[in-house]
DNA sequence: GTCTATACGTGGATAGAC
DNA sequence: GTCTATCCACGTATAGAC
């Protein structure tokens, strides 16, 4: 078995259970791998697992998210494209952010040096694309901030109503709202 | 010493070490008292600790905040109460919330039956506000879950990033942005 | 590269004295 | 109501055979 097929399978147990919540035993049964295996692929254990859950991450997040932010056709398309990739990797909200996993509890010092520049980047990236429809560098700024803290806040409450609906709705305004622009879906929230 | 002072320094040590990571050892050390007194307060062990703190987290937001908003004066003054209670709670952005953290990994089953019904009737107490203010029924509650999503979302991009400013922006625009109202603090932002 | 077996610490929890 | 002492299960991690 590949490092990269061990990794793939690592993502739902780290976000389903947590940093301390995922065992070796759990990581074990759901890989069909030793405890002895998993250390043979990351020696220093389950840190490294989720390091390299992180990393795994960080590349699917350039090539599904930044590459479609900063690529081809009009701010509203591309953030159209990043909604959707967003829709996919949390499964319509019902998936929770590993990000936010790692950087709650006991954890949080030693993921915060992969943690804090993927929100970095993220935001920086929407704002690139809201300068480029025409907003000012602070206000992009903070209507970038505002979109990440948006998914991450109905990500929040979509797991804890145990209801998506927050998210979806989010999902579906969030690139005309970003802009400033009304549609049909959610006409009377930008106002 | 008694079970309310115990609950009081439990508190703290959940928010910040999340469930799994909260150890008895960690409690006798921080309370000064052994296992077997904590035992002794709490039968059933960690996972009625956790109960107690949140039922000790729900009589203050009964008295902190949804008695401030359904009390006297204008829907923005109940606003501006909330964020008031708000950003004393959060200290300011820099502590999480107890809800959302204990929402997540492992500990999510034992606890949804206290957590549900505390995000629902934080939006629900809202949603009278805004309903008072003159939006309809259905804009009110959406606007109410805006208002409870974009909370937890500056929360947790505060604590993932090292600096609540998101935090302090949110708390600031949050009563005028609810009402649609433009402040001096946020004039480009509720457009 | 994967296994079995095992070591060691620590977590949650309890017994029983005071 | 708090303590000391202790139990058991399970967590991480390693040794060594195949």
């Amino acid at each position: 078995m590949t490092k990269h097929e061990i990794v793939n399978q690592l993502l739902p147990i780290f976000r389903r259970y947590g940093y301390e919540g995922t065992t070796l035993s759990r990581i074990s049964e759901a890989t069909g791998l030793g405890k002895a295996s998993l250390y043979h692929h990351f020696p220093k254990g389950k840190e490294e697992m989720a390091k390299a859950v992180l990393e795994h991450l960080k590349e699917w997040r350039q090539i599904h998210v930044i590459n479609h932010l900063l690529g081809e056709g009009s701010p509203l398309e591309r953030l159209l494209a990043m909604t959707e990739s967003m829709r996919l990797v949390y499964d319509q909200g019902k998936q929770s952010c590993l990000l936010t996993i790692l950087s709650m509890g006991d954890s949080k010092e030693s993921f915060s040096a992969q943690i804090q520049p993927a929100f970095e980047s993220l935001i920086e990236t929407i704002t690139v694309v809201l300068v480029d429809a025409g907003f000012s560098k602070q206000d992009a700024n903070e209507r970038a901030e505002d979109a990440i803290l948006q998914i991450q806040g109905s990500l929040v409450l979509s797991r804890a109503l145990d209801n998506n609906s927050s998210f979806q709705r989010v999902m579906s305004r969030l690139p005309y709202s970003l802009l400033n622009i009304n549609n049909q879906t959610s006409q009377t929230k930008e106002q």
